[in-house]
DNA sequence: GCTGTTTGGTAATCGAGGTTTTCACAATTT
DNA sequence: AAATTGTGAAAACCTCGATTACCAAACAGC
């Protein structure tokens, strides 16, 4: 038992396997389509036998999960250091960099926004678990950042929760946009409007500005004042 | 040739059966999950056989796609209405009005969000290009109503293209995380986010304002200055 | 009421892909 | 050098679900 072959460890040719197995998914999940994607594909693409595959992965979606995981996980390690080194920075230096850092790992290749954005969405449940989980970290760094800046008294002292949901989100659409477009949007122009918008988004006072011309109507909008209502049973 | 069948015409028998297989299909997608969902499941439920479901569509993934399409073509149907009604109002107004009856249209059943926003997510090439053309139609949407906005003043004049895209992307983060919350978000909750995160981002002036004490750095965020670079090679 | 025609349900077929198993080989150890 | 064991390729299997074809039933005309 473990007997070492071609001059290496068989631990380690396990992890080469895994590793090639990983690239093979990567590439053909966001060509084919991961629907489409047949494992035996992947052995192949891989060199790699179906005897080894299920030695590695339970299944397809297994690769997926893994390689969904490692993104994210990537993504988190290059902000969490970056973030470090501007430990005491100013609020928007520290939104900008964590903004800036996580959109730079993640548009290095194209095929990560997609696997991330397009591919692993509604494969199953377990997916589905993982990826609230991670818009829940992806949340909470934000909702950091912006109590940070709160205390510091660059943005209102509120509850940040939905904001910070609603700002990965506009980062999805906007990444799985990009990967998507044709012909290609520029990176800068991404990662500018994002940076703007989370900016503004969470700065914003908590009263808008009074536009002037609109006599008597409610400009604060922070409370429920709605407009043009129409149709539409309300939903507790 | 077109003969009455138990009082109603064949034509008519025709569309209840697609009118079933659609209210099976948006059930089964949003419960057992698109993937899972067997077309004799649907069949079942709808009440209809086999070949009667060839007879109406291709398969699975054209159930899902006349779906998505409807969903769609409900809201965008309700927000053009209720525009109409605010035709010459303020800027906030409308902007308020679109998204609110956007909101309450899709939040009326939570199968509605979880069709469009997650099964429906990275099935086919179609089904991702007719996604894309909603993002579209949504985007042109919102910046219509930004740029009304600048023309009457109160916002900057300039391009609101990616900033409507990111804000559709917002809101289907936001939705997607609705439909998925456990316990249940609030629906007021996440309609006033969205509204003044879309006022913020249209409203935001071009600079954001001097954070005192960061001699020397830039604060001109729409300048791609960047802070905290730490990898990740440039593409263009 | 009987017949021909149209519609609907059921059951059999067909194919594709995932999973397992077998067999041959290579390398190492005694 | 021979035996042993881990390793990989490929083929066989086997399940499952889409699709189609056939048969039964319902209705209008005669």
């Amino acid at each position: 038992m473990a007997r070492t072959y071609g001059g290496v460890a068989p631990e380690q040719r396990r992890a080469d396997r895994r590793e090639r197995l990983l690239a093979a998914g990567l590439e053909l999940f966001t060509s084919t389509g991961f629907r489409l994607t047949k494992i035996t594909e992947m052995c192949a693409r891989a060199g790699v036998s179906t005897r080894n595959f299920y030695e590695e992965f339970t299944g397809k979606e297994d690769v997926l999960r893994t390689l969904h995981d490692r993104i994210n996980s990537l993504a988190l390690e290059h902000v969490t250091a970056a973030l470090d080194q501007v430990a005491d920075a100013d609020a928007v230096t520290r939104i900008v960099t964590l903004l800036d850092v996580f959109i730079d790992t993640v548009t290095v290749d194209p095929r990560l926004p997609r696997l991330n954005y397009v591919e692993a969405v509604g494969v199953s449940a377990e997916l589905e678990e993982q990826h609230q989980v991670w818009v829940d970290r992806w949340a909470s760094f934000i909702e950091t950042e912006a109590r940070r800046a709160a205390a510091h008294g660059a943005a209102p002292d509120r509850d940040y929760r939905l904001t910070a949901i609603a700002l990965v989100g506009a980062a999805t659409g906007l990444l799985r946009e990009w990967q998507a477009h044709e012909p290609p949007l520029p990176v800068e122009d991404v990662g500018a409007e994002l940076r703007a918008l989370m900016l503004a988004a969470i700065m914003r006072p908590g009263k808008i500005l009074e536009i002037p011309g609109n006599p008597g109507a409610p400009s604060g909008v922070e409370q429920s004042s709605r407009a043009g209502e129409q149709g539409g049973a309300r939903r507790t």
